[in-house]
Formats: C-alpha cells, sequence, structure tokens
RNA sequence: GCCGGGGUGGGGUAAAGGUUAUCCUGAAGCCCUGUGGAGGCUUUGACCCGAGUUCGAUUCUCGGUCCCGGCCCCA
C-alpha cells in the first residue's frame, strides 16, 4: 500500500532542486540589485481577499476551506492581493516607492497540464506608489533582465489599457457592460462585439475607434502610438505611454510588440499591461504577466497605484538550461581501523569542502566505486600508511593523479 | 467541468485469457581484505484501484484514480 502525492503536485529531487535553486537565486540576485526587498505572506488567507479582487466565480478555482473557528480561508492562488493587502495593513506610510520581491508557492484548484499544475511558484516584483511612466519601465525591464537572466529568450507585448478605457467611457459608466465589452475584445470575438455594440447603439464612428485601436499593434511602438493619436486625440496616458517607451529604450529594451488591443475584464487594471512569452511551453506558453492597477483601494487603503509582474517559475525551469552550480565534492576513503581517524578529519576540512565519508561498510574498492558514481572531485584516502606518516592521499578522480598532503596543506588547498 | 492518449519492479520495456511474467538498466553484494569507470555471478524488486464477464483476468468490459496532451480558465 502505498500513498501517493495529490495531484498536480511535484517532488523535487535533489538534481532537480539543484537547478532550480540555481535559477531561483540568479533571479534574487538580479531583482535585489534592483533595490526590491523580499516580501514573505501567509500561504493561506481568507477566501474574501481574493473574491474582492477577482469576483465569486474565483472560488472554483481555489483551495478553500473552512478552518475550525468556522473562517472561510484558501490557499492563495497569487501573490499580489496578498501584498497589497500586506501593504494595507502594514506599509501605509513606508516611503515611497515601495519595492517588494516575493518568490513563492501558490494553489489553484485546476486540471493540470504542461506547465500548470496545483501547486507552483511564483516569482514576482510590486512597485507600489508611483503613477509614473518611470515605474513602468523599471518594472517591465527589470521582469525583461531577469527572464533573460534566466537564460531565457522571452517575447514582450505591451498593452495600455487607457485607451480602450477612455472609448468606453463614452459609451458607458456602468462596469456590467463595459466588463462585456472588455471580454468580447480580450476573446477576439468581433461579430459579438459589433452586434453588442449596435444594441447600445453606439454611433458607427465610434464602433470605427474601437476597431482602429483594438488592431493597432506593431513592432514600432512610438508608430503606434502615433496611430493612437491619430483616432483618439493626445491624452495625457498616450504622453505617458510614449514616455515608457523612450524609458524602455534606454534600459535596453527595445525588441517588443505594442498592442492596444490587450482587453483585461478587470476594471482594477489602469493602463500599461504586459506580458512575456517563450516558445516550448505548449498550450501554457506565457511566462510573465504584469501591469498597473489599483487594488489597494478594494482592500480598504488610500488611492495608490501599483505596478508589478509575475513570472511562471515552474515555466521559466521547463525551458531553461541554466546549469545547477555543484560544489567540488571529496569522497574520504578509511579502513575499519582508521574509521574514527576518517570522521575527525572530515569534520576538519568540512568548513572548506563538502566531504562524504562511508556509512555502508564498504570495503577500500567498494568506496572507491562509490566515489566514481557520486562524480566526487576527489578521494581522500585515509588508512594506516596515511595515519602513520601523516600525510594523505588525495587522488584526483579526473585525471587520476595522486598526491600526498598534510592536513594543513588540503585545508589551504580547499579554503 | 469537457475531450483524446496512457498506467507491467526505482527508471525503461516484452509477452500471453492458464504452471515460476521477459529483457535492459539501477540498487545492494561477491569474484577482488589499499586504488574508480570494464567483465562475470548473486540478490533485490512490478501487472494503478474496484466491480463485471469467465472455471480462471495483469490481459476483455465498465467505473474510479493518477499521468501526459488539449479545451475552458488563466486572477
Amino acid at each position: 500500500m502505498t500513498v501517493s502525492k495529490p495531484r498536480g503536485t511535484r517532488d523535487f529531487l535533489p538534481e532537480e532542486m539543484a537547478k532550480r535553486r540555481a535559477v531561483e537565486f540568479k533571479l534574487r540576485e538580479v531583482i535585489q540589485k534592483w533595490g526590491y526587498g523580499e516580501i514573505v505572506t501567509p500561504t493561506f488567507e481568507e477566501l474574501e481577499l481574493f473574491t474582492l479582487k477577482s469576483g465569486q466565480g474565483i472560488i472554483g478555482e481555489l483551495y478553500n476551506f473552512t478552518d475550525k473557528g468556522d473562517r472561510e480561508m484558501t490557499l492563495r492562488p497569487e501573490l499580489t492581493a496578498p501584498v497589497m493587502r500586506a501593504y494595507v495593513n502594514e506599509m501605509q506610510s513606508f516611503s515611497r516607492p515601495i519595492k517588494l520581491f516575493y518568490f513563492e508557492n501558490c494553489f489553484r484548484y485546476e486540471r493540470p497540464q504542461k506547465g500548470r499544475y496545483r501547486e507552483f511558484w511564483q516569482f514576482g516584483a510590486e512597485l507600489i506608489g508611483s503613477n509614473k511612466p518611470e515605474a513602468d519601465a523599471e518594472v517591465i525591464a527589470l521582469a525583461m533582465t531577469m527572464i533573460s537572466a534566466a537564460g531565457i529568450k522571452g517575447d514582450l507585448n505591451i498593452g495600455n489599457l487607457s485607451v480602450l478605457r477612455y472609448l468606453l467611457a463614452q459609451i458607458t459608466t456602468e462596469s456590467v457592460v463595459s466588463d462585456q465589452i472588455m471580454r468580447y475584445i480580450d476573446k477576439k470575438e468581433y461579430e459579438n462585439l459589433d452586434t453588442y455594440l449596435g444594441e447600445l447603439s453606439v454611433s458607427a464612428d465610434l464602433i470605427d475607434k474601437i476597431h482602429k485601436i483594438i488592431s493597432l499593434s506593431g513592432k514600432d511602438g512610438f508608430a503606434a502610438v502615433k496611430s493612437a493619436r491619430d483616432v483618439v486625440g493626445d491624452l495625457p496616458e498616450l504622453d505617458s505611454f510614449e514616455k515608457t517607451l523612450t524609458l524602455l529604450a534606454s534600459y535596453g529594451v527595445t525588441d517588443y510588440t505594442v498592442n492596444f488591443g490587450v482587453a483585461r475584464g478587470l476594471d482594477y487594471y489602469t493602463g500599461i499591461v504586459f506580458e512575456v512569452y517563450a516558445e516550448g511551453l505548449g498550450a501554457q506558453k506565457q511566462i510573465c504577466g504584469g501591469g498597473s492597477y489599483k487594488l489597494i483601494s478594494l482592500f480598504g487603503g488610500g488611492d495608490v497605484v501599483s505596478t508589478g509582474f509575475g513570472i511562471g517559475f515552474d515555466r521559466i525551469m521547463e525551458i531553461c538550461d541554466l546549469p545547477a552550480n555543484k560544489a567540488e565534492t571529496i569522497v574520504l576513503i578509511t579502513k575499519p581501523e582508521t574509521q574514527t581517524n576518517g570522521i575527525e578529519i572530515a569534520g576538519k576540512l568540512r568548513p572548506y569542502v563538502s566531504v562524504l565519508t562511508d556509512i555502508m561498510g564498504r570495503n577500500f574498492k567498494a568506496q572507491m566505486e562509490y566515489a566514481n558514481t557520486v562524480g566526487a572531485d576527489y578521494v581522500l584516502i585515509v588508512g594506516e600508511k596515511e595515519i602513520e606518516s601523516g600525510l594523505l592521499s588525495l587522488k584526483d578522480m579526473k585525471s587520476g593523479e595522486q598526491v600526498s598532503l598534510s592536513l594543513e596543506e588540503l585545508i589551504s588547498k580547499f579554503s
């Protein structure tokens, strides 16, 4: 009788964890150099945190439960909402901007498939307190820097919801209506969109403008902004967007597609929206998503804007081939007569190098074979001769060369 | 929630409605009591679960479950 692991979860064995940690540390290294500090929030939160953000429909995708105090709780499905909640609870009086990053596991009750698990890891950042184009540019540049640090070539798509929202504002003030329009645009159901707009008796001119905007995309962002101006006139949001693109160029981010047709139904998104795609991931090819949003007021804080992104760490791992950092390893071989000497010597060397001793009661040759199978860099022989002479035999497993060294010499070699 | 393909030792596989389920690999040990990668030998260890059909099911049927891929969703 064996117990299996829960559906959509994974065990990460040492070999794989070494790779995951290598990438994780790479990402941490980058983001810390950009001045972001790590935040860890609870693995579970009150259910309401996520229904406030995403609506009741989200519950079907959550690992939610009632705790013993009859509280409605859920494992977190993402980290933006928890971080914003933490901001409202504890960081409202911090100096701006607040720069946070996280690397945590999240849980979603979904059907597993390639690049999609029920427990998965997100590496993300939130930049709180600036609605300037500088903030948008920094966040996008940071995301791209991290992705390329992981050795991945991402395909960056940048959208801006403010133009569409400006047009929608001329049609309706009801969020139900604008949400529906956004949904049609997002799903590219243009016939349904036209039918719907017709039912709302939207003017042909406005419908035409909407179509012009949602089909507006291209590699030349400045040209796209110019075309948008031709449709909607000089919106301040377009100036800001243009500034963001100018700044991005200074960051070295020039290869992207600007798409004004990117739509997000949820109305806390305020302006910029971006997504990064990568090859080799099947149906789940998005490795990063981000944008600017106003969630804080939803959670009882002020009217503070925030920009952030999340990187799908597991998806990154699927396609990245960064080598694991492997530490130098010594297998220390002893005879039954010198076992205690070996353990003492191992203890003196371990501050400097990783040392494995025999715990299988193996004979000399078998210990040698063990060193070979674990891929040890060196074998250190601690036998009677070595103990007598005080010179230990160190064998390089690659070259096969063997030298006699005192313990002090060994320590200086590996420190 | 829906669709398709799968599930045989730790990993990879073969076969057959019927006696002891094949091979490779791994692991442990021996050949070999102080020098690794080769070889020989030994040991270890499997039919996803349940129901049905059958004298007999790991094999056929159904259901479940898990895995893989896709749809939906993607906050």
